[in-house]
DNA sequence: CTGAAAGCGCTTACAG
DNA sequence: CTGAAAGCGCTTACAG
């Protein structure tokens, strides 16, 4: 049938209430144009703005997302179990994939695409550079003038935390400044206030700037100096985090940090998961994008 | 073959790599085990808890969610159209939906559900009963003492602020307190800093009490009156919001709210989606859930 | 260009 | 209980 007249039809029926039975259509191609998304609700929770950039720009290429939302590491064999039975076209994903799952993967040909997870081998992925974000942040609390330097972490697997903090220390390091304190948290407002708490039970105080992996543990910290312990940001300690949210930037919490790329990082994972579904043998390119430092006041200028 | 038997057939080729292919099944059984969720953007970013606590409650029946996330109301028509395309077991809406478009569904005997919009006549739905919440929070302002009462309300086709609004006027007014300002926003944390900064402009301070139609237009509007007039809250001026979200149970932010209670309303929209699509014959049944008061330093108890 | 057949990977009656 | 056939709604190669 002639394009056109095939377009017409199509109009026409559709007019009536007709639609083209998409998962008919997938079983027959083999293509399903759904892909899916790997994410923990934590990053979901932090990063609002990932689902979306990533959802609309598949949108645009008339791809849908199935969502597959993780609170826990555990449930991600179950997950991929899932993927495979849905023959998705490919995966995002944006949590560590055990190496038997990997396999799996590779062995039904669904390209997969790690979303901020740049280390895993021999795996495709688009990711903010942590490690120069933590190297900026650094500096530019070295800038203020502060040499005794308190760190809020994240817990140990903690990919992206541990990146930042890597880069942080070493940027710390190189400049002779110390690490007077540490906190393990777990990217939680709370924890940052429980950082601070802590450090003050045990008689720690001479801290003159905290870098938290995360801006709610940056804002955290900030609240429990100023409201329990009656100091002053930036004169008495500095604050820094990462990420540039939206509370970062409200006239109570303007807290220097840096923020990731987020819109130019989805529309590069969507290119390259295009591109992979179209050819399964392209090379595990790694793309790595560079934060970009936010001012705020909690650190001086 | 027996259950058994074929189990352990199953499970033997699970372990070499076979998985049963759904979509197949999907079209073979007209049934995909996948639901659609229509969500704006802003809903996500404002309540993040809805998109997990449905995935998740699916997801313990073995459903999926797609999701289709809207930036603005005029995408929905499209939405719908790949809805009927992937001829999904149910739609689940916290959009509004044009009537020709309920007849597309109605027409392909897609089972809709509302969430958070019980207005919509002969859809079933589950909501947060926003009215009695904004009766709940005037009530709770009133009995702080103040009476001269500033609204900054949402757009205005927006159902869930309107019904707070609704239920704050008329109890206030029951009460014999004014409403002297008023100021449209958009649910953002900014246009709370602008309803304040608008009534400052225009020489209105006689107010002594601020309810906003969210907690983010209420933080907004609490650190304009702090940080830019110089105010104290509450002894100034009281300030109450909606939602309960995260930061209004910052140190810094202690403001008085009312929560809806998510998980039970998540629940709910997930047993009656069950139920209809066993039974495309379900009466439109509306389920309205009480919010919860969540005092805080915002308004004095 | 057009139309009928075969095939995608499953399920579900139905005959044996 | 078992196995082969028909069917779900599409696409794709193939004969006319």
């Amino acid at each position: 049938m002639a394009p056109e007249k095939r377009a017409h039809i199509l109009r026409a029926a559709r007019e009536l209430g007709y639609r083209p039975n998409v998962m008919a259509r997938a079983v027959a191609t083999r293509r399903s144009n759904v892909v899916g998304l790997i994410l923990f609700n934590e990053t979901n929770r932090h990063h609002p703005g990932v689902l979306l950039a990533l959802s609309q720009a598949f949108s645009l290429i008339g791809v849908r997302v199935m969502l597959f939302l993780l609170e826990d590491v555990d449930e991600i064999g179950a997950v991929i179990d899932h993927i495979l039975s849905y023959q998705l076209d490919g995966v995002i994903a944006a949590a560590p994939i055990p190496q038997e799952d990997l396999d799996h993967l590779a062995a039904a040909q669904v390209p997969l695409l790690f979303y901020n997870r740049p280390g895993e081998d021999g795996v495709a992925s688009v990711s903010c550079d942590h490690y120069a974000s933590g190297v900026l942040i650094a500096r530019h609390v070295l800038a203020s003038g502060a040499r005794r330097i308190a760190l809020i972490r994240s817990y140990a697997e903690a990919f992206v935390g541990n990146e930042r903090m890597r880069g942080v220390e070493e940027e710390l390091a190189r400049n002779g400044a110390n690490v007077v304190a540490e906190f393990r948290g777990d990217f939680d407002y709370d924890r940052g206030v429980a950082a601070v708490l802590d450090w003050a039970a045990r008689g720690i105080d001479d801290y003159e700037a905290i870098i938290a992996a995360n801006d709610m543990m940056a804002i955290g910290a900030k609240d429990a100096l100023v409201h329990k312990l009656g100091k002053r940001v930036p004169q008495d300690v500095a604050v820094a985090g990462f990420d540039g949210v939206e509370a970062s930037r409200w006239l109570s919490h303007s807290i220097a940090s840096v923020d990731q790329p987020i819109e130019h990082m989805a529309k590069a994972a969507v290119d390259m998961m295009a591109l992979r579904i179209e050819n399964q043998h392209l090379p595990a390119e790694r793309r790595l994008f560079p934060g970009r430092l936010q001012h705020g006041s909690s650190v001086a200028d």
